[in-house]
DNA sequence: ACAAGATCGTATGCGAAACAGACGATTGGT
DNA sequence: ACCAATCGTCTGTTTCGCATACGATCTTGT
């Protein structure tokens, strides 16, 4: 069967270094997930539901379906993800007074408050999974992944939907 | 120094700041996924599938689950991936002569050619992905990202393990 | 050599999550 | 007033991760 080939021959290098941008995103995305969870403890949704939260208290998103589509997540996910952040008091929807269409989400008190605590949790966790960098290498990564992904959340969610998947459609011819 | 703006209150700041990592980590992987798979077309399990392809190429690990620990799924998972893969005739299941217990997962010559020409067109996608970012950034995302989550992928599954997840409940009480 | 325990791969069941489709409510245009 | 489009919700399907269990195999202790 002639199958087998050396371990390490130029295809070998060169799956390995067209590879590790994905397997390094997954590894590092891994670890956030679970020292996050590990830090936030037992919140509505876990690291999901705190990235929502962040979100609904960074930046103004007019309906459900921004804050979606900014997390990348279903609409019938936000669905009872919202619902349970209601139920837990965090947040409210209102309808949205220009299109009662939407829902508007906005955080209560509480729900600001909390997001203030378990930032300085997730800020600690964070530190620890990037512990191997330091201050100027943290820095920089911060800087390529926000410069990578485009403007920061709370401003433009057009400009987000650029890389989160939302233009793929309308790029893509076909699928 | 921070990419952080003006907008809006301190609790907002301070929520963008702490959740961007985790924010543009997973849009990023997002976009990743997303156009991996659609680079490589109806392979196996999609972008999951060439991962492991990847890792049968480019590492020697000596078992399936050595390999599923490094790409951080599960075990189970791992036995119908290879069943797949095996059946398209990418991989080979072999008996480890060293531990019969364990089965070594080796790519076929096909499989080997099937990756190199897919390590193409991923590494075209991952262009287009870090397309905000000039050649030196790409760089120093790269070497940021292998540098946080510790040695490259092939080599030493134990210390990978130590970003992965695998190794959170030995290493974290003093932390 | 034999028994006891641990490890690897596989099969099975359960719960969570993503995804597509359909529906009511609402908006805007004609 | 009608029609198309959008938003939020609901429902069903499929996939996925995870925990459990079991046979095969290795390791260790006696």
């Amino acid at each position: 069967m002639t199958t087998r080939a050396e371990p390490q021959t130029d295809a070998a290098t060169q799956a390995e270094g067209a590879d590790d941008l994905g397997w390094g995103l997954g590894a590092l995305l891994r670890g956030y997930r679970q020292r996050v969870t590990d830090a936030i403890g037992d919140f509505p949704h876990g690291a999901r539901g705190y990235q929502t939260m962040c979100a609904v208290v960074g930046g103004d998103h007019p309906s459900q379906l921004a804050l979606a589509r900014n997390l990348g997540i279903d609409k019938t996910v936000m669905t009872y993800l919202v619902d349970d952040l209601v139920e837990a008091g965090l947040v409210e929807r209102r309808p949205n007074p220009a299109d009662r269409r939407q829902r508007q989400v906005v955080a209560t008190d509480r729900g600001t408050r909390a997001v203030a605590e378990l930032c300085r949790r997730v800020d600690a966790a964070e530190n620890d999974l990037l512990g191997r960098l330091d201050g100027d290498e943290r820095a920089t990564l911060r800087r390529l992944l926000s410069k990578a992904t485009g403007p920061a959340p709370g401003h433009t969610a057009e400009a987000c939907a650029l890389v989160t998947g939302e233009a793929e459609e309308a790029d893509r011819p076909t699928e």
